[in-house]
DNA sequence: AGCACGCCGACT
DNA sequence: GTCGGCGTGCTC
């Protein structure tokens, strides 16, 4: 008998045989099959002759493609991630694939859409069209044949497009889609300056061997020119005909990004960002696979992007968390692109002037070589970091009144400032003065947080909101006030300490879409906002070289967090920003308020910079038997009553208690006990060598699905997590 | 994950 | 009297 095991997007740990009837299925290719009263798009993964389901099979219903999508060496991976992150193969299957391929659209270069001129938009001329600038560009651009209406749609208005075509001036046709052919061919470099020793020595060393693993930490600091040492090290491998995939943070991918690697080498460059619609991202996808694109910039999930060629990996800001999944496969594309670029025998380099303690930890330990890049003089920014002991202090708005004077004199000397804070909103909490009642979102039993301006409470773990209420909820007082400083209120109060002074908020409520966030920050560069409130996303990616003074207004939070990873992550806080504000002739000054300045963290980062933080950093985890020195997997488990995930996971601790290979700690309630309903749970594993954790789980997976208890809870395993919220 | 089957409350 | 609530169970 032909059977195929298929792959299918279920949350099962096994595959589902299916009789092929006589059709040719290759393996890595994709059917259609009938599961439990629907049809699911799967990936045969193996042909047999025989199954314990042999009585019950039914047949494929549809063979999607002739070829595999996934071949041999993406099957390797597959299995890998399914393994490693201990995830159903059948979802790891489902989401290697692009969109459009989980659905079951065809694999094969499709015909585009493309507008072409009609005879009678040949013959018009720009005078034809002197009162409509925008139709003539349009015009203009198809005078040298069609054009895909995907492409045009990036600077010309559908408006436009409609016009023209309403007057016959153009029309839609269906070809195959036109590629640069040949991108080796085209491949030319300009405007490549002469690198300085630090970065030559950089760029020998990850081209020293363009076929075998090489992985790099390249250490750099804003304005030490890492992206020139990418370029430089892109060109060899461009050169030798082979491809390069780059890795950003979510915030990273911007237009000039992916400009500047368009410019140097005059070819074009595969782009994956999360605005894509579905079929965008298989072109790409194919592109890629086809080895049409010498260039393939992305985020995350960027990472299963096949290439024909594989050359060099790239993951620029390799430190930051978008790099984690934190649903479904929760994998980390960094640590994947260290195992694929290991597999595909690539260099990789990993970027960033905060290195992630466990990146940094390879390096010390040898298996990452090490290069660094100190700042090039007349683009060094020193910026100085001072403590602001806020004990006592009466503050304006959580800032001290040393600091509000600091802003006045570099309002007055024409420069900017950055106020940062980490909460969005007015305000985190409503408080009754009468009677202290704080409202409350039950699903998450979590202060709700105040915007005022939208006139609303939100919950931001579940995102319920409510009308602002007037009265306490608990006692009916009408004195209710807003407890705490937000984006929003900080705004507001500035506003009134400097009423002539141009502010704007940065944050996800006041940047809504990727082109605004870009015009907010040219509006910025242009000088046409002196004040700068904002979260995170300040810290990530953006230059202010007319940013003189940055206040960080509360440090407090991460020196005493639950979370054992939120003094690294306000350290390379406190160093990214510093590295985006002022420049060699403006020298930047950045104070932290905290009620704990002689907190020994924040002093070393402070008198010893970010290099000797992590090193220090790194000798306490190792003291406290955490990671980078000792593995972990996270279990979680959630349901809408608070017993059962206990009784599942006390039972699982039970079992898992059986051996000694790995500690077993709680279970204990999240650091978030309940969030949108349902409590939550978790059970942590920690080993000092990597695997062993996954290969007893794995072993006895089977016997975890059928514990009575596990019918009751929501669960799933995070292995090496990032959070514990 | 879906989707059906199955047994208890407020509605035309 | 029914529509529908979501608990439980199965899918080759």
């Amino acid at each position: 008998m032909s059977i195929v095991k298929v792959a299918l997007p279920v949350p099962k740990r096994q595959l589902f045989d299916y009789l092929s009837n006589g059709l040719e299925v290759p393996v890595g290719g994709r059917v259609r099959v009938s599961f439990a009263n629907r049809t699911l798009v799967g990936v045969v993964m193996a042909h047999t002759d025989d199954s314990p389901w042999a009585d019950k099979l039914k047949a494929v219903s549809e063979v999607l493609d002739e070829a595999p999508v996934l071949d041999e060496h993406w099957l390797t991976l597959a299995r890998w991630l399914a393994d490693y992150y201990l995830h159903p193969i059948g979802d790891v299957i489902h989401t290697l694939l692009p969109v459009a391929l989980r659905k079951g659209a065809s694999a094969l270069p499709q015909d585009t859409e493309c507008l072409a001129l009609t005879p009678t938009g040949q013959q018009h001329c720009q005078d034809d069209l002197r009162r409509a600038p925008q139709q003539w560009r349009l015009i203009a651009r198809l005078k040298d044949g069609p054009v895909a209406l995907h492409t045009l749609r990036e600077d010309i208005s559908s408006a436009v497009i409609r016009a023209c075509r309403d007057k016959g001036l153009v029309e839609t046709t269906l070809q195959a889609y036109a590629v640069q052919s040949d991108w080796h061919a085209a491949l030319t470099i300009s405007d490549k300056p002469r690198p300085n020793t630090e970065q030559a020595l950089a760029i020998s060393a990850i081209t020293r061997d363009l076929e075998a693993y090489t992985p790099v930490l390249l250490e750099g600091v804003t304005g030490s020119g890492k992206t020139e040492v990418y370029l430089q090290s892109i060109e060899a491998i461009l050169k030798a005909g082979r491809q390069v995939l780059i890795l950003v943070p979510e915030i990273g991918l911007t237009p000039q990004t992916v400009q500047r690697f368009q410019r140097r080498f005059g070819i074009d460059v595969g782009v994956l960002h999360s605005n894509l619609n579905d079929n965008q991202r298989l072109r790409v996808w194919q592109q890629a696979r086809s080895g049409e694109l010498g260039i393939v910039i992305g985020t995350r999930s960027a990472i299963f992007t096949p290439l024909a060629k594989p050359g060099m990996i790239i993951v620029d800001e390799e430190h930051d968390g978008s790099f984690k999944q934190q649903d479904g496969l929760r994998y980390h594309a960094r640590d994947f692109a260290v195992v694929r670029a290991k597999m595909e025998g690539v260099p990789l380099i990993l970027g960033t002037a905060t290195p992630s303690l466990e990146t940094l930890n390879n390096a010390l330990q040898g298996r990452y070589q090490h290069l660094t890049l100190h700042a090039r003089a007349g683009v060094a920014t020193h910026t100085v970091q001072q403590v602001m002991d806020i004990k006592d202090q009466p503050l304006r708005v959580g800032i001290a009144p040393g600091l509000i004077e600091r802003m006045r004199s570099h309002f007055a000397a024409g420069q900017q400032v950055m106020l940062f804070i980490n909460r969005r909103g007015y305000a985190p909490a409503l408080l009754c003065h009468h009677c202290g009642h704080i409202e409350t979102c039950h699903r998450c039993e979590r202060p709700f947080t105040v915007h005022k301006q939208l006139n609303k409470i939100q919950c931001h773990h579940c995102s319920a909101a409510r009308p602002l209420p007037r009265q306490c909820g608990a006692c009916g007082n009408d004195e209710i006030v807003p407890k705490g400083v937000g984006t929003e209120q900080l705004d507001a109060e500035l506003a009134s300490i400097f009423p002539h002074i141009s502010r704007v908020r940065i944050d996800s409520d006041s940047v809504r879409g990727k082109s605004t966030l870009e015009e907010v920050l040219a509006a910025i560069n242009e000088g046409r906002h002196q004040l700068l409130i904002g979260t995170q996303i300040l810290s990530k990616g953006h230059h202010f070289p007319n940013v003189t003074l940055v206040v960080i207004v509360d440090a407090d939070g991460a020196l005493f967090s639950a979370d054992f990873r939120a003094a690294e992550h306000l350290a390379q806080l406190i160093t990214q920003l510093s590295g985006r504000a002022g420049r060699a002739d403006k020298p930047g000054e950045m104070w932290l308020q905290t009620h704990h300045p002689g907190h020994p963290l924040l002093q070393d980062l402070l008198h010893n910079g970010y290099g000797h933080f992590a090193r220090f950093a790194l000798q306490e985890r190792k003291a406290a038997g955490l990671p980078p020195f000792q593995y972990q997997v996270l279990i979680r488990a959630e349901a809408t009553d608070a017993r059962s995930p206990f009784a599942f996971l006390d039972e699982l601790a039970t079992l898992l208690r059986q051996q000694t290979d790995f500690q077993v700690l709680g279970p204990v309630p999240a650091l978030m006990e309940k969030r949108q309903g349902r409590y939550r749970v978790q059970l942590l594993l920690q080993s000092t060598r990597r695997g062993v954790i996954q290969a007893w789980l794995a072993t006895n997976m089977a016997t975890f699905e059928r514990l009575p208890s596990v019918r009751k809870v929501r669960w799933s395993i995070d292995v090496d997590p990032q959070d514990f919220m």
